[in-house]
DNA sequence: CGTGACCTTGAAAGCCTTCAACTCGGGTGG
DNA sequence: CCACCCGAGTTGAAGGCTTTCAAGGTCACG
């Protein structure tokens, strides 16, 4: 069913990252940016040297696997550039985007054994991985990791309790002003321009995450741009012209 | 906005629950039943100790706030009997509930320092109250609580995913019996018949968490009685009469 | 026995989907 | 260099699933 793993496969090229020699070292991510530590939250500097050490780099062409679900969760890890997206199917192939993982989020984690969705790359994805059993024995000696960890967590739990409601709830144009504001609230998080938004993934992801399907995602930017809401200066880039009345649209105000 | 907390008014009535004497109580919880304690998971007596001594009880009629979206997240709490439903809304009223809570359930737990969402008692409630400040401060001293409470984030992050699915692609027939299928497997997790089904919640409650109105909740469960999946011995009991093809629909499969 | 809450059922309407055709831009090969 | 092709996006028209509006039924309660 699972051909194989990429993680396994020549997909997933480790790159050079030296661990810091010491873990006093007052800069350990010195040969590794600090996106690729994210999971760590605001532990120490010792503890983010720990996590250095286990940690291992990998770039993805886009639309890779990553994992799929089901899979043996074997890692957890932090993208540190490009896209990608999680999801999970049904048995005849509809498919529902979970979200969109961008450098410096995290993703993998899970409860039981195994993932309980799948993971692709979207566009050409940099990602630093850690290796499950090596992550829990550091997390038996660094408890504050298990805090980090619980952060992380609250966070992607908190992102899911919106989705359900613009999923249950919202209309196709409240899903979509929604969800453009959501990647810019993520652009200014990641220090880039909130404006204009970038569209890094296609009308079918965006679909897939907004539970629509793609001509309705494209009629409804035609919408938007008519109501003079967005410009659209070409289909990956949009200009969000009147954010407030989009606030409004997507809290369900008008 | 929100006019007060019922937690901090007399629609929470504490009742008595004595804290055990000595941390090394062999059953520190005899004088509360074990549902009271779900938030330790896996933790120790000795820590259970801990968490029974900085609990209080209270109980709740039905159809009652519990506390509001928005609101200080002071406390977090594990539910010992009847149903409570979480729930987010638009500005213009609309509903969708993020899920129910049952004895043996857990709620409250928020990243920030506000509710992410409001509860309300659907029957009456018996709930164990665990102040947010005394359980950060048990949190720092034990640390394990942390791995805790983060498996309970995540067995909600699970759910929640799982719902995603749920409102962004399946029908309405491969939602209501999906929902039938998780309170039979809800039931057999606390102990109880896995058949019939109870449905502690009216129809409202069921189509604001299923993403749809009454009406075709109605009209749905009336056509898988025609389709000879169900019986309805009355509009709150639901007999399951083909779990297999049950399951198929609730994956999509047929 | 009236009242109201809740559930069910019917008919019409609407939002989104499905099916289909068309446009646009980039890559390829003649 | 340009015709051709292909993927991605857009737009149009018809259809369908669910919603909306409306009415009727059942049961508990006063």
């Amino acid at each position: 069913m699972v051909p194989h793993s990429p993680l396994n496969s020549a997909a997933l090229r480790p790159t050079t990252c030296e661990a810091p020699a010491s873990a006093r070292t007052p800069a350990p991510c010195a040969a590794c940016d600090a996106r690729a530590l994210n999971i760590c939250g605001q532990v120490d500097e010792a503890v983010q040297c720990l996590l250095a050490g286990i940690m291992t780099r990998h770039e993805i062409e886009g639309g890779t696997p990553i994992f799929e679900e089901g899979q043996p969760a074997d890692s957890v890890m932090n993208i540190t550039a490009g896209t990608a997206r999680l999801y999970k199917l049904l048995g005849d192939g509809r498919r529902q985007i979970l979200g969109f993982r961008f450098a410096g989020d995290f993703m993998g984690l899970s409860h039981g054994a195994t993932y309980a969705y799948s993971a692709e790359s979207v566009s050409a994805v940099q990602l630093c991985r850690f290796p499950r059993r090596r992550l829990e024995a550091l997390r038996a000696q660094q408890p504050q990791l298990d805090r980090g960890l619980l952060d992380l967590a609250m966070d992607e739990l908190g992102a899911a309790q919106e989705q359900l409601l613009l999923l249950g709830r919202k209309t196709a144009e409240e899903r979509l002003v929604s969800f453009l504001l959501s990647l810019s609230r993520a652009q200014r998080r990641r220090r880039e321009p909130a404006d204009p938004v970038v569209l890094t993934m296609g009308r079918a992801d965006i679909a897939d995450y907004l539970g629509l399907t793609i001509e309705t995602v494209s009629r409804t930017f035609g919408s938007l741009r008519k109501k003079g809401l967005i410009a659209l200066p070409d289909a990956l880039h949009v200009r969000v012209l009147s954010a407030d009345r989009m606030e409004d649209i997507a809290s369900g105000l008008e």
